[in-house]
DNA sequence: TAAAGTTATTTTGTATACAAAATAATCTAA
DNA sequence: TTAGATTATTTTGTATACAAAATAACTTTA
């Protein structure tokens, strides 16, 4: 007979928890801001390139083009971010943080680093570099 | 000037992704099934205990309290799985599969080796392991 | 044994996740 | 140039995710 397959070393599942331990990990860190990790995270990729349209926002930081719309629609009505028409494209919406979200924003910016080595505390430098390799593959 | 961070290399954006992606190849895997990733997953829990109580079920698929009492919800309205009482503890709820629920329930098991291997398929076994370990670790 | 504390589940409210359809604008080919 | 295809975003509807509060039942302790 078969060895059995234990759904507790499903892929699927090992990675749907490290995923929820990794926002609830966020969360925690920047959660006196405000925000969901979610809005963070959209933050964080709005900050790296200055004005970014929904599209490429929602590529880059995986995040649905309809959840997208939500989320920036909640972060719009918290003075966050601003939408804008693109000059050459009238489809297009340019996102921009305003002078409060580029303050935040900033903040939450700062943190993402060393959140990052907190949660990966107890894996040695090899083991992170694997591990981000590794999930790059999927 | 310290090296920026790279939002791309963010391990909570990373593993985000990588749940995703994982999220979808499982969907795919059993749509036809007309369930939910999660509905799947779930269901792979209870089939592997025979029965099992809400918050036991709760903590093994990693699955909020909140959340299970949805799942649950359509999973018995669907007529896959039924609620109990449990004898000795009037507050807890024994989660059993119907007939159809162990027929659907043992599909959905024997679907899932096979779609980790092909999920895993550009790792190699060493690789696989060591991805396994490292989730496992948070 | 009754009050206080704990545990199991559900409810409520807000925020994603995502498939599908709807809108509106741009592009392409005949 | 115009009908058809494509692209960007939003809308709609259903399903999680999760914090907090509400319920109900069990346990502990004075």
């Amino acid at each position: 007979m078969a060895a059995e397959f234990n759904p507790h070393d499903c892929i699927f599942h090992l990675l749907a928890k490290a995923a929820k331990s990794g926002a609830r990990f966020w969360k925690e860190a920047t959660v006196d801001l405000g925000l969901t990790a979610v809005q963070g995270k959209v933050l964080n990729f709005i900050y790296i390139s200055g004005e970014i349209t929904a599209s490429e926002l929602s590529t880059q930081a995986a995040v649905d083009n309809a959840t997208l719309t939500g989320v920036l629609d909640r972060l719009e009505s918290m003075k966050i971010v601003q939408r804008h028409a693109k000059s050459d494209d009238r489809r297009a919406v340019l996102i921009r943080l305003t002078e409060q979200g580029q303050i935040l924003a900033k903040e939450v910016y700062q943190r993402v680093q060393p959140a990052n080595e907190a949660f990966l505390k107890d894996l040695s430098g090899a083991e992170t570099t694997m591990l981000r390799d590794l999930l790059k593959r999927f």
